[in-house]
DNA sequence: CAGTATGTGATAGTATTACTATTATATTTG
DNA sequence: CAAATATAATAGTAATACTATCACATACTG
C-alpha cells in the first residue's frame, strides 16, 4: 500500500475505546508504543504501568484512552484486520473473474507482512505477529457474546463474510463457504505461528507457501 | 469407548505435574473439580483458591500437585489429546484401506464429543469444551519453545504427524500433508467455537457437519 | 482578562492473584 | 511404635488491575 491509505482513517468501534487514540499525540504513542511492547514481552506480561513508563506517561493517563488491556487488544486487532481488509478490497476490486479474485484475496489474507510506512505510528509487521500470536485471546472469552453484541469483531467478520462471498461466486454449489473462509483467515494465522514455534506441523517454511498452500486447498476444494 | 479404556492409563509427560494426581483421592478430585470449573467459568477466572474451595482441601495442597494453573491446563490437554489418539490409534488400525483409514481417523478427531463414562472422575464432554476454548492459551506463550522442548506437547504433535503419515499415504504426491493435518486438529476446534459464538461464520450448525466439512476438504485437497 | 473546561500527571489506596514458607496434624508404612 | 509422608491451616509477599483524588498546565469562551 502506499500515499493513499495515509488519508484513509480505519474506523473502529467507538464503543472499544474510551477517547480516540487517534485524537491525540498520547494516544498515538499508546498505540504504537503497546505494539512494540507486546510483540517484546507477550500480551500476559504487558501492563498499562508498563507502558506508562516506557511513553514517559502515567497509568492512569492511558486508562483515560482504554478501560483495560484486553479493550486495547481489541482495538489492535480490529485495526489490523480494517488495515487487511482495506488492502483486500482495494486489490480485488477491478477484477472481474471470480476466480481470479478469490486467488488475489487469499494472497492478501494469507501473505506475510512485509513492511509498510503508510501509517508512520504503526508497524504492521509486529501488528501481523501480535494477531498471529494473540488474537485468539481476544474471543476465547467467557465475554465474548457479549462482546460480540456490541459488535468488537465486526471487521473480522466482515472480512470472513468477504471471502465467503467470493467462494460462493466461484462456485455457488459449494456447501461451506463460510467454513472454508475462516478456515482460511485462522489458519493461515494458524500455520505462521507453526512455522515459527513447531515447524514440524507445517510444510510451509518460506514466506510464501502459506498462500501456496492454501491456494491449492481452496482450488481443489471447490472445483 | 468402553470398558476397554478403564484399565489403560494416558501416559503424560512427568514434568507437567510435581505428583501425579492419578496417584491420589486428592488428585484425582484435583483433576474432577478442574475440568467442572474451569468450563463453568473459563480459564482467566479460575484459581487454585477456587478450586480448593470447591474440593473442600487448601490451595498450597493443590500446589504440590501442580506448579501453577497453566500447567494444569497442560496436563488436561495432554490427557484429552492422548485420549483422542488412542481412539485414533484403536479405531483405524485394523483398517487396510488408506483412504477409508483417513477418513476414519476425520471423523474421530472432528467429532463433537459424547458421553463417554470410561474414566468415572473425567467428563470427556466438558473437557473436549475446555480443549475448544482454551487450548490454544497453552502454547500461544512466550515459553512455547521452552515447554516445546520439556516435551510439554509431545501428544498433540503425535497426533498431527498421524494424521500427516495417512494423507501421505493416500497420495505420496500432496506437497502438504503436515499442513492439511494441523488444519484439521485446529479447524475442527474453530469450526465448533464458530458454530457456539459466531454462527455467521460457519456452515457446521448440525453436529456431524463439521466432520463432513472436514471430509470433503481432504478427499478432494489430496485427490 | 477572568473563568471554566479539558487533558495529563502524580500519588495513594484496594481487592485479588499467584504464589512461598512455615507449622500443625492426620494417615500410612516399615 | 516410630518414621515418613500427605494434607491442612495460616501468614506473608510482590505484582496486577484497577479506582479515586488532587494538582497543574493549556486552551477556549464569554
Amino acid at each position: 500500500m502506499d500515499q493513499l491509505l495515509q488519508s484513509v482513517k480505519i474506523g473502529i468501534n467507538e464503543k472499544i475505546y474510551v477517547k480516540d487514540p487517534e485524537s491525540s499525540d498520547l494516544g498515538k504513542r499508546i498505540i504504537e508504543q503497546s505494539i512494540l511492547m507486546i510483540d517484546a514481552m507477550g500480551f500476559e506480561s504487558f501492563t498499562f504501568k508498563k507502558l506508562g513508563a516506557k511513553i514517559g506517561s502515567n497509568e492512569s493517563s492511558i486508562y483515560r484512552y482504554f478501560e483495560n488491556k484486553h479493550k486495547l487488544l481489541l482495538y489492535l486487532a480490529s485495526w489490523y484486520w480494517g488495515w487487511l481488509e482495506y488492502q483486500l478490497v482495494f486489490s480485488t476490486n477491478s477484477i472481474a473473474d471470480a476466480q481470479q479474485k478469490l486467488d488475489k484475496a487469499i494472497e492478501i489474507v494469507t501473505k506475510t507482512t512485509v513492511e509498510d510506512s503508510s501509517f508512520s505510528h504503526i508497524n504492521e509487521v509486529l501488528l501481523n505477529k501480535i494477531v498471529i500470536n494473540e488474537y485468539s485471546k481476544s474471543y476465547l472469552t467467557k465475554e465474548v457474546d457479549t462482546e460480540n453484541k456490541e459488535g468488537y469483531f465486526v471487521i473480522y467478520k466482515r472480512l470472513v463474510t468477504r471471502i465467503s462471498t467470493m467462494i460462493t461466486e466461484v462456485n455457488s454449489d459449494y456447501k461451506y463457504p463460510s467454513s472454508l473462509a475462516s478456515t482460511i483467515l485462522e489458519g493461515s494465522l494458524h500455520q505462521h505461528f507453526l512455522k515459527g514455534h513447531f515447524s514440524s506441523l507445517t510444510d510451509c517454511h518460506q514466506d510464501d507457501d502459506s498462500t501456496k498452500y492454501f491456494l491449492h486447498l481452496v482450488a481443489t476444494t471447490i472445483k
